[in-house]
Formats: C-alpha cells, structure tokens, sequence
DNA sequence: TACAAAAACTAATATGCATTAGTTTTACAT
DNA sequence: ATGTAAAACTAATGCATATTAGTTTTTGTA
C-alpha cells in the first residue's frame, strides 16, 4: 500500500540496509528471514527486491562499509607523520568511537563476515589482514623507537583490537557510562595498564 | 554400517557433541546442518537421534560446560584469599589457556550463545552477568585496596575479557608464537600497559 | 549359536526459506 | 486530468531443513 519513506540524506536502498543491520546483529545474518526484515521495513518480503538484489549484497553492503571506514582512518593516520604513539592512540580512539556511533554495523560486520560469498568473503579477509599488519608495523616502529615496551607486536595488536571489539557486548551498559570516560579509561589501560 | 567408535574416555554423544563444537565455530549454529554433522561424525543424520534429543540441546552442553568451567574457577580464586592483583592474573591466565585449550568449545559459547532457546537463554544470560559482577567486585575492591589505579571498574573488565575473548580471531597463528609468550605478553600489557 | 539391545538405515513429514513471475497500485510530472 | 515509471502486492517455485516413524543391521553376551 505505503511506499517506503525515504529520509532526507537516505535511499530507500539505505533504509533497508540499515534495518538490516539490526536485524542481522539481533539474529544473526543465517537466522534473520527476509521477512523479518520486510516487516522491520513495514513492506512484503518480495518488495525489498524492487530496491536490493539479495540477501547476500545486503550484508556484503554493511561489511565493506565498515571495513573501508576503518581502511580510510588508517591512511589518514599514516600521512600525518605523528610519531607512534600519538598514532596509536589515534587509531584505538577511533575504533571506540565507531563501536559507539555506528555499533550495529560495525557489529555485524565483526560477527557475520563468514557468511559472505566468493569473491567477497576473500576480499573481505584480504582487507582484514592487510590492516592487521598495517597496525603490527606501526607496533613494532613504536617498539624500536623505544616508545613502547619490547613486547610481541602481534599480540600487542591483538590485545587492543580485541579489547575495542569488546565494547559490542557492553552496549547495554550505555546510559550508565559517560562515553569520554569510557574511551579515556580503556586508552588509558590499553596504554599505561592498571597497576597502581 | 559401521557403528560409531566411542573412545576410551568418550561416549558416542560425547563425540557428537565435540564435532557439533567444530561445526557450529566454523558454520555458525543456524547454518550448520545436522546432514553435515552426521557426515563428520560418520553416519546418517537420523542415526544422531539415537544419541541425542536435539540440535538445540547439542548447543545447550556447548555452551554450558563452557560457562560452568568459569564460574567454578572464580569459585576458587574467591577461596584462596590471595590479594586482589594476583585473583586477577590467575583469572587472566585462566581465560587465556582456556581459550587454547578448548578452542571450539569457547568460540561457540562466546558466538552462537544467542541461539539457546529459552529458559536456557535466560540461565546462560545470568550465569554470564553473575559472572562479570564478581569481577567487577574484584576489580573495585583492588582499587579501594589501591592495587589498582582509580578507573571505572566496568571499562576495565570490559577490557580485560574482551582482550582476551580476541584470542579467539588469531588462532591461526598459534604455530608461530609461543603460547607461555602469549600469555606472559598479554598478561603484562592488560596489569601494565606498554608504554615505555 | 542364538537372543536382546543398541544403533544404524530408509522413507516420509512438515515447515520455512529466498527468490521469481506477473499484476496492481501509487505518486509524480506534464 | 492523464500517462508513465516506481514500487507495492499476491501467488507460486523449488529447495533445504530438523525431526519422526518404522525397519534392518550390527554387536555383545549367555
């Protein structure tokens, strides 16, 4: 009946890309039923196909979104000649902020990767694991700098990515945390750790 | 034909449930078929009902055995009436071998919780917040006994779980770092940072 | 060797899924 | 007002799924 209501700044593509981040962060991306989805929207599940091509490019939509948000950031970082430190900080404070602002994708992208198809999946991987040892060269620069402890660079990064991550299972605790408190207090531990 | 093989220690439905824990890691739970778990098990998918009742119970003794090994862990530390510094690595140390350990069994417990159907779902969930509650306890009674710096106690068991959680995503390279380093690194960079 | 129990098998059920085809309604520009 | 394109709808397709029922095979024991 209704014609989807396209916002001002977003498609009707968008929109639904948008439910469906919801969705697939609630479900799970295999759980989640394009009727669900089509309900969310407030429309028949065959409608959605009107405006997206399948399940499947919604999801690829969503991750390399947030991959190449991350991908962008990590080229700014590196033409701004700061030295390691600032850099890191940098980075861990930017990867807490996109947890914050844009959880659900960031959230699905984290979590449902595996179920992209060829060739996206390896794309997706190839990405990943391209930043990865982007962030371990930056580590192990910090390391000969005498900036950081000598320490595994691998783990290191581990330690701070998965660290970041974490802030998908506390979501809950929002209200209770002031959000400068919650990125000052994890940089500060991911930095300067917790022993008194 | 051939009937399944229990091992010496290993009940049929011990082995089922243990290649449920591979499948459903690398599949996802909703994805994952019990055609193929029979495949990896060896047997027609049917013939897994002469062993088990469900799919959903397969995720159920994952995902419990997994949370009980935990709780019963701090159950310990709690008793052994060290101060609040070592409760807390010996508790880092403990996530972190479990998650080299029990790998498949973690990961699953960690991702496919979601798929527990209710009241399963609601015990888990508990068992889950119960848990991070005593470590929150934990960590703010180091901080009144000054052992720890004055930090939100929530951000910082956010972030030591969550570091930790993120084994889980570098498993595959295990060959090339030594797990006693993992841990010893890992353990070092959560209590004092790497800020030289 | 024969019997009983365990565990495999085949066949069938019922359900849910993404997606396509074809048609009707809606909304906008003339 | 009217014509056109966008986007909704209904109906149908085909496939995969977990699980049950009923039967046969295997295994271990007496």
């Amino acid at each position: 009946m209704a014609k989807i209501k396209p916002g001002k700044n977003a498609s009707k593509k968008d929109v639904i890309t948008q439910k469906a981040a919801v969705l697939f962060k609630s479900k799970g991306f295999s759980s989640a039923s394009m009727r669900e989805l089509a309900e969310a929207v407030g429309v028949e599940a065959p409608s959605l196909y009107n405006h997206i091509g399948s399940k499947s490019e919604l999801l690829q939509a969503i991750c390399f979104k947030v991959a190449n948000a991350f991908t962008l950031y990590l080229d700014a970082t590196e033409n701004n000649h700061e030295n390691h430190l600032i850099r890191l900080e940098q980075i861990i404070r930017f990867h807490i902020r996109m947890m914050l602002n844009n959880f659900n994708e960031v959230y699905v992208a984290n979590h449902e990767w595996k179920h992209l198809k060829e060739p996206y999946l390896s794309n997706f991987l190839i990405q990943r694991r391209g930043y990865e040892k982007r962030l371990i060269s930056l580590m192990e620069g910090g390391i000969a700098a005498k900036e950081f402890k000598p320490t595994n660079p691998y783990v290191a990064v581990l330690t701070i990515l998965s660290a970041v991550r974490g802030l998908e299972f506390w979501q809950h605790h929002k209200k209770n945390i002031n959000n400068q408190v919650l990125e000052d207090d994890m940089v500060n531990h991911l930095l300067k750790g917790i022993i008194n």
